[in-house]
DNA sequence: ACAAAAATTCGACTAATAACGTATGACCTG
DNA sequence: CAGGTCATACGTTATTAGTCGAATTTTTGT
């Protein structure tokens, strides 16, 4: 079994197996970075018809249109040059994880924002009246490594399981870059947490506010502290 | 991810890869060896529904019937030892194959059993009118080595991916082994290859036709040249 | 701020599937 | 050969996925 088949089916059983299949349909889609409108013509439909799929209008896609939809996804990729395919390719099979990467889990049920604020004793500098939506896992970065060293695609690493997670940033000191990060990708996270300084950046919480992602201060003094918190959220 | 999760997302995304699901949740369900009975009652349903999906009545499942379907093989192994999850674990990551397989292929698209049995000079001594079956890859097993070293829950290995698949063993001395081993386990291959012997033993070809699996003698010198041609059916 | 593109929502229709119970047949066991 | 298990086949009905095109909202680019 090749890289591409290995890909494929790791997106169709996330999708299949995900709670709401809608959001992992659009997560993969716009990691593939691809418009419905795009989609929906290599599919050969009507670009309402991935709306549906995304907006959850049709929730139990059948296995034949989520195969044609993985298909799609790898045909697109292909037409761009298989980016998409190499860098998972270069994250290699239970590949290490960029130093870059302190934390990574996927919660088993979903979390709420709140809970994830609460737990790391933070308080909410953007968009607090969103902390109600769910969490299904969370990804601690280094800030500076993040920056230095991942590659430009490697955010498979970090969104691939659920985009619906938190992205905590340890190390931060202005507060600006994660937010730049984030509006260059096409994938946003459900919440961001920056650890590290004791007031953000206006501009990133602009961008944040766009974006509708809570930003979340964490008060912890340590960062073996704020993993150690989050590795208990669950409890 | 865990090994449970890694697994549930490798059947999940086969089944809905595969070019036709019923098959691949049959193959699973025998895996798991379970009745469709049994099935049926941990997912409520009656056992027909079972037997709809596998017969391919109902073509494309729905991602939240998979998705129950697979919940479903998960809770019945753990209810039974975990035993496959188990095994699934062992064999790890790229885990290495025995030393009893000595090839194993997927095919890109179905290979009629026919051609399968001309490209390797074969001919039929059992069920020669299924020969026009599907075939989806294959796997060369060494028939000692096969009885010697293999554990009992391996044939996830052998059995990983389609079970429409051709079983070739060499370095068989009698022919019967092969079938009583086939015959214990509850998952079938879609045809027998035999290489090493002039006629195949009586027993064994009773109970291949018992459970419709065509056989093959193959008339090929060496075992070198047996998977030479093998690797080349595709071509 | 404005126009263009993309994304989403909606209503209505068709085709397909989910689900059920019962009947049938094959096979093993005593 | 009778009884049990397992798998399959059939007929039916309620439900839902799937489709389309038009209208609406949101996002993006200039």
């Amino acid at each position: 079994m090749g890289v591409k088949e290995d890909l494929s089916v790791r997106i169709a059983g996330e999708i299949v197996l995900s709670r709401e299949p809608c959001k992992t349909i659009k997560k993969w889609r716009e990691v593939f970075g691809v418009s419905q409108a795009a989609l929906a013509e290599s599919l050969g439909v009507s670009p309402s018809v991935i709306c549906d799929y995304e907006s959850g209008r049709r929730r139990s896609p059948g296995s034949r249109v989520v195969r044609r939809l993985v298909d799609a996804f790898i045909r697109i990729d292909e037409e761009h040059g298989s980016k998409i395919l190499k860098a998972y390719e270069r994250m290699g099979v239970g590949g290490s994880l960029s130093g870059a990467v302190l934390d990574i889990m996927e919660f088993p049920y979903p979390i709420k924002a709140s809970k994830v604020m609460d737990a790391i004793q933070g308080k909410a500098v953007a968009n607090g009246d969103l902390l109600n939506r769910d969490i299904y896992g969370y990804t601690v970065l280094d800030s500076v490594k993040a920056i230095l060293e991942l590659p430009s695609e490697d955010f498979i690493r970090i969104y691939g399981l659920t985009s619906e997670r938190a992205l905590v940033f340890t190390g931060v000191s202005l507060g600006r870059s994660p937010f730049v990060a984030i509006r260059v990708s096409t994938i946003k996270p459900g919440m961001v947490v920056l650890h590290g300084i004791k007031e953000a950046d206006p501009l990133g919480l602009k961008i944040a506010k766009r974006d509708k992602i809570p930003v979340i201060l964490s008060g912890l003094d340590t960062q073996e502290e704020l993993i150690q918190r989050l590795r208990e959220v669950t409890g």
